[in-house]
DNA sequence: AATATAATTGACTATTGGTCAATATTGTGT
DNA sequence: ACACAATATTGACCAATAGTCAATTATATT
């Protein structure tokens, strides 16, 4: 094989291999060696590619939401989706589907992610909005029987991505009737979360 | 004095220290040594307070984000502002604002912070929307001699932290009339980073 | 096939994390 | 005020991990 090639192979195994870890363990408890004995290269190597395990760390999570931002953006021009509400909603859709797909993600979100953004009062608010959004999302996970330490945290966090997007949606200038908006998001989530 | 009243006194300068620190230094550059020997006190009572350094980083975020909160919404129902437009107005500003006051926060958050979801074609979006925000925040922050690193991420920041007020309004269910919010959404912006 | 260039390695050192027996401080009963 | 108990504090110590680099191996070039 040339060199470029092993180049991209090597970098690729390394993020793997840490994605992997991660999700197992945690990015605290994994140790470069660790990452390295997984990638199945030298520890030397792993400082070829990457400067420490937080540029590692950086990297993963930013190719794992650009990729989810990226194939939702591209899914919904496929499918023609226009109207705000409705983009809104596929996207809102596409993240937590994605993350029921995509277990080992949703727990690498979860056991890593913590944003320390976690606001109490702003988790109240979600507890209390009526909709059993939380109730729900707890009894899916039971229902499918994922192991994450802690979901409260999560939901929180999907939230965080969601509204990340309506408020780019926002930004972006487009058209938004958020009173004909609200009723079907609400409902997506709801179908969604409730199987 | 009293046994209670050190322990939160050592608690809080353990904080203030390693706020100190991380904001001069970074996280990954402050060593849990560094941060007793800046509170004056031996390593091992660090161990007393804070499990590892990640624990006191994630109680010294939300701590800070919780005030953020806290105060935000206190100020507001003490200004009686009801409507939900004039809400959403008035937490973005505060945000802002306490951030420009604030400084060693705002370097805080954009030193460590990076979050990770920093995601290029959100990014771009914010780019264009004509609104000139990024150009508004670069320009002030050169005009107030403010040294960070990356404004970009930090200004993403700052709208990841909006957003997700602004959805947690969203949840609380409250009427929103965007069409009317959108204007002074964008006024008040603009007010605040042009000076 | 010989040589140059680039990639890889893991033994090595330096740094940091985390523990714990010894010490100091504060609280309590007489 | 004193003795004693309970609690908090410490930093020397050991273990784990980070990061380096001279030696080695693999690939490219002529």
């Amino acid at each position: 094989m040339n060199m470029k090639n092993k180049k991209v192979e090597k970098e690729t195994s390394l993020l793997n291999a840490a994605f992997k870890l991660f999700t197992e363990k945690g990015i605290k408890n994994t140790s470069i060696q660790d990452i390295a004995d997984e990638a199945g290269v030298g520890k030397g190597t792993f400082y070829l590619y990457f400067k420490d395990k937080f540029d590692l760390q950086e990297q993963l999570i930013t190719n794992k939401s650009n990729k989810l931002f990226t194939d939702a953006l591209k899914e919904m021009e496929s499918k023609k989706i226009v109207g705000f509400s409705d983009q809104i909603i596929f996207i809102i859709n596409y993240i937590i589907d994605e993350l029921a797909k995509n277990i080992s993600l949703l727990k690498f979100i979860s056991k890593n992610l913590s944003f320390g953004l976690y606001n109490e009062k702003i988790n109240k608010l979600i507890d209390n909005n009526g909709l059993g959004l939380k109730e729900s999302f707890i009894k899916r996970i039971k229902a499918e029987k994922i192991d994450i330490e802690n979901p409260e945290v999560t939901l929180f966090m999907i939230i965080e991505l969601a509204s990340s997007t309506c408020f780019s949606c926002i930004m972006k200038n487009e058209p938004l009737a958020i009173e004909e908006f609200k009723p079907h998001l609400y409902k997506a989530i709801r179908k969604l979360l409730e199987k």
